[in-house]
RNA sequence: GGGCGAUUAGCUCAGUUGGUUAGAGCGCAGCGUUGACAUCGCUGAGGUCGUAGGUUCAAAUCCUACAUCGCCCACCA
């Protein structure tokens, strides 16, 4: 293709606004996102966990496009075929809520709509949340296929819903009954019990009296009294149980009671499940409002009364207290009792009470008829998955978590009285009452071929369509190419707050449906917090909008921010100050690209093409060598890390690299050469620079590919664009002692710089210095430039024994290698020095002792591996002749 | 009631099979603006790695207990 001269005006500072939509466009034009063959390599594929279309984007789903599009584009470059698939979910519950909230404001319910219209108002509604969530993904680089973009209500997830929902019914492992369940009595839906959230509330034991009756079902003078939290539910009650083994109430057992208010004779019965240790030993029984009651009910046949409606207000079994608020009705009671003497005592006492995870209203337990599923035949095999490694959870001890929490599955609630979601696919026959399940809508009832077909009002939890999302994307229930290419998939990533809800679902509905786990590995990542370690809420007006910070600091620092602040698993506070630090490195990493382009002349620099072993590198300028080694030292360990999903890791290692190694030395270094109008540090500048921008893309894709475009019109042989460029392996050969020799050289400039401002010598002025170096004298000699002027020395003096160098009025410092002796006349205070040099002498000698114990243990030699023996010796020789180089000093300064 | 996490420099955090003198960012102190970057550079100060035991040649890292904070799960009504 035809190279067009790029401008070499690149701005003074990187400012993101103007270069990211333009690149985000360049990749969309060049359709990098869809998916491209690689031969032979393995797949890569992440299917995006679907944002609810409630509202905008937070910093979470930032957090997730983040780590999800790093190691999207790592695998693309790494030349994988790799598919990010996205998506959007209904979230019914949530969504409705959205909605009505909004009609609300309108002064009209959605009963004042009916269901359709209702319906089409939330379709409204989807449609603008909708483009909106792909912008701001957009706007955050995530190089999804959206192409393939899919919402939980389209045409395949709808089919997968019903393909599902039929496969467990006729494996009887969907079943609807009356059971007790959660129930939002502000939502008017059932609700699973993950969708319940309990708080402890401090609230009242109340102990209460109930007369004992006599054979005949008069009311005697004895009683027995019960303790609860709830009085309200008494008019529920149909027993007191007290436990078998409770010698206290044995007695009465089988005796009746007499319900006061209601004045219903309740027979006093014995269960296991009672604590003889809460209350009195005695509780009442009230199967239609308490979850353990249901189950004592139904071990004893007991009645089950339901006392309240769908608002919790008590109803019509409720006696007096008909027609009362649940909390209204409780007061009543409470005086009732008091006024009939009934009421003995009442105590502090702090129990959990649940709220509905959407509207925080307080759940009401009560019986009613429900589609569940039988969850413990599809936990086993999900259990095994993760137990034999099949799929890996990081970090590790959540699969602890998850372990436990599917050992003690139970039965879940998937029926909601919503209007919003998928339809629950069972049709009622009005002729015959029979129960139609299937796929397809039915024209007829198979039964009895009545027409008069009513279809299940409820529609399904929203997490059931979750539950199938890692294939319903990719076709299922059709045996698709893509579902045979792409699944399993490769990683799921999402926040460790919906493991159970999400992570835990797709495994065991994966499994039942496709035979197959639905991915290799779980990445959970931590919640994101303010700067003071709070949640963020809408209540609490906290919330940060991610776009706000993308306009603020540019997208990459935002994504580097992310990337690096916490690590898998734990929540990380997010601080302005790492913002503006990440957008700094962003500037930085531009403004070094800047001064490599503008050193560059009009011809196109080529990169060095020998230098895969240290032999063809052997000729280079020790700081080439050096650079280029710690490159591909760091390639390596970039991909070891991603590999590992430490992310944060490969980050900081990155940073590290680009700021403080090739800006703070290697551009430092390379300079001496290029004022002197050596253009020879040109290629290995522009060779490190782009192997930089290639390790960077996966996390800061814009800063790193707007570099590219303008790198690419001045160094030979750089794909078309960075997001398709091949990533750096580090499979090069090292040269450690180009990497020591190196860090030698920069201890010495970094020695010579300390004394000169420990001794406030004048920036501009040039000192005179000698360097004592037996073995690394060879390097000093090549590195002289170097040190004379990153150190501002003139001139250099490389000797071979301290004691040629003058010994009154210098500043010296000792270090591993070499001696470093700075006459500095008149600035010298010899007391002073002295003081330095023993304080270090002491240390030093300290080393000397810790480390010849070590080396002279017995039990060390023996039992300790013969590396680390070997690099505690080296240790002793360093330190030993520090110690002989700082005695020499001292006597020196007499 | 069970379980998990955190506790490392003034602040926020890294430190993944136990093995240099425990690191970074920000902040702080001193110095520095003649062409990459003040969104910068140089130099430096600052930590008995929560406490107490234990295992080990060797512990921030493994074990036990405890403390403080946070979270998750749970049918003592």
């Amino acid at each position: 293709m035809t190279e067009s001269k790029p401008t070499r005006d690149m701005l003074k500072a990187y400012d993101p606004q103007k270069v990211e939509a333009p690149l985000y466009q360049m990749w969309m034009d060049g359709g990098y996102f869809k998916p491209a063959p690689g031969e032979g390599r393995e797949p890569f594929c992440i299917i995006m966990p679907p944002p609810n279309v409630t509202g905008e984007l937070h910093l979470g789903h930032a957090l997730t496009a983040t780590i999800e599009d790093t190691l999207i584009r790592w695998h693309r470059m790494l030349g994988d075929p790799t598919l990010w698939l996205p998506g959007v979910d209904h979230a019914g519950i949530a969504t409705q809520n959205v909605v009505e909230k909004q009609l609300a404001k309108e002064g009209v319910d959605r009963h004042d709509l009916g269901r359709e219209q209702f319906e089409e108002r939330v379709w409204q509604w989807v449609r603008q949340i909708r483009s909106r969530i792909s912008t701001q993904h957009m706007r955050l680089g995530a190089s999804a296929d959206w192409g393939r973009e899919v919402f939980t209500l389209d045409e395949g997830p709808q089919r997968a819903v019903r393909e599902t929902f039929h496969r467990l019914y006729n494996d009887g492992l969907i079943y609807r009954g009356e059971r007790i369940i959660n129930w939002c009595p502000r939502c008017q839906t059932a609700l699973s019990d993950l969708e319940v959230d309990h708080e402890e509330t401090k609230g009242s034991l109340w102990y209460v009296r109930y007369p004992l009756l006599d054979g005949d079902g008069n009311v005697t003078d004895e009683y027995l009294v019960v303790a609860t939290t709830r009085p309200e539910t008494m008019v529920g009650d149909t027993a007191i149980a007290v436990n078998p083994a409770d010698d206290r109430w044995r007695r009465i057992v089988g005796r009746t009671a007499l319900l006061p208010v209601i004045e219903r004779h309740v027979p006093v019965i014995a269960d296991e499940a009672v604590e003889t240790e809460f209350g009195t030993g005695a509780v009442k029984v009230t199967p239609g409002h308490d979850p353990t009651d249901f189950e004592i009910g139904k071990r004893h046949g007991l009645p089950e009364i339901v006392a309240m409606d769908k608002e919790a207000r008590m109803n019509e079994h409720a006696g007096p207290l008909a027609g009362l608020d649940r909390f209204e009705a409780r007061k009543v009671i409470l005086a009732d009792l008091e006024r009939m003497g009934l009421l003995e005592k009442r105590v502090d006492h702090s129990l959990a009470v649940g709220h509905c995870s959407r509207c925080d209203t307080v759940v009401e337990p009560i019986i009613s008829m429900q589609w569940f599923i039988n969850m413990q035949p599809l936990a086993g095999p999900a259990i095994a998955a993760v137990r034999d490694g099949r799929i890996e959870i990081i970090p590790r001890r959540f699969e602890r978590v998850y372990m436990h929490w599917m050992e003690n599955i139970r039965d879940w609630c998937i029926s909601r009285q919503l209007w919003w979601g998928h339809r629950i696919p069972v049709w009622y026959c009005g002729d015959c009452g029979g129960q139609i399940v299937a796929v397809e809508d039915p024209a007829e009832c198979p039964k009895c071929s009545g027409k008069t077909l009513e279809q299940d009002p409820d529609v399904l939890d929203t997490w059931f369509s979750s539950g199938l999302w890692p294939f319903s994307t990719l076709g299922w229930p059709a045996a698709t190419p893509d579902l045979r290419y792409w699944y399993p998939t490769a990683v799921l990533e999402t926040g460790y707050d919906i493991l159970f809800f999400w992570v835990a679902r797709m495994i065991m509905l994966g499994l039942y449906d496709m035979g197959d786990v639905p991915f290799r590995h779980v990445y959970l990542h931590g919640l994101i917090r303010d700067a003071e370690g709070r949640k963020m809420t809408k209540s609490r007006g906290n919330v940060v909008d991610p776009l706000d910070l993308t306009e603020k600091y540019g997208t990459d620092a935002v994504r580097f921010t992310l990337a690096t602040s916490g690590t898998p698993g734990n929540d990380f506070r997010l601080f302005d100050e790492r913002l503006e630090s990440s957008r700094n490195f962003a500037n930085k990493l531009w403004n070094a690209a800047r001064f490599v382009i503008q050193s560059m002349g009009d011809e196109a620099v080529g990169m060095p093409q020998e230098g895969r072993t240290v032999a063809e590198r052997l000729d280079w300028p020790l700081e080439d060598r050096w650079i280029v080694s710690r490159s591909i030292r760091v390639a390596a360990e970039v991909n070891q890390l991603l590999g590992d999903f430490q992310i944060n890791e490969a980050g900081r290692v990155l940073y590290d690299f680009v700021w403080s190694e090739y800006c703070d030395w290697y551009l430092e270094m390379a300079k001496v050469r290029l004022k002197d109008g050596d253009t020879s540090p040109l290629p290995i500048l522009a060779y490190v620079l782009q192997k930089s921008l290639r390790l960077l893309h996966p996390i800061m894709p814009f800063v790193t590919e707007a570099i590219w475009q303008h790198l690419r019109g001045h160094v030979e042989g750089l794909e078309d664009a960075l997001i398709i460029a091949a990533f750096p392996l580090g499979e090069e050969e090292l040269d450690p002692a180009a990497e020591e020799d190196a860090g030698a050289l920069m201890d010495v400039v970094r020695a010579i710089r300390n004394i000169r401002a420990e001794r406030g010598v004048d920036p501009a002025r040039f000192v005179e210095a000698y360097v004592s170096a037996d073995g690394t004298r060879p390097v000093l000699e090549s590195g002289r430039q170097i040190v004379e002027v990153l150190a501002r020395v003139r001139p250099l003096r490389v000797i071979s024994n301290a004691k040629d160098a003058p010994s009154t009025q210098v500043a010296s410092a000792v270090l591993s290698h070499a001696q470093v002796i700075v006459p500095l006349a008149g600035l010298i205070d010899i007391d002073a020095e002295r003081g330095k040099l023993t304080r270090q002498l002491h240390e030093a000698q300290g080393e000397v002792n810790r480390l010849q114990q070590k080396l002279a243990n017995e039990q060390f030699r023996s039992k300790a591996p013969e590396n680390v023996i070997a690099r505690e010796e080296e240790k002793l020789a360093v330190a030993r002749s520090r110690v002989e180089g700082l005695e020499g000093r001292l006597a020196e300064l007499g």
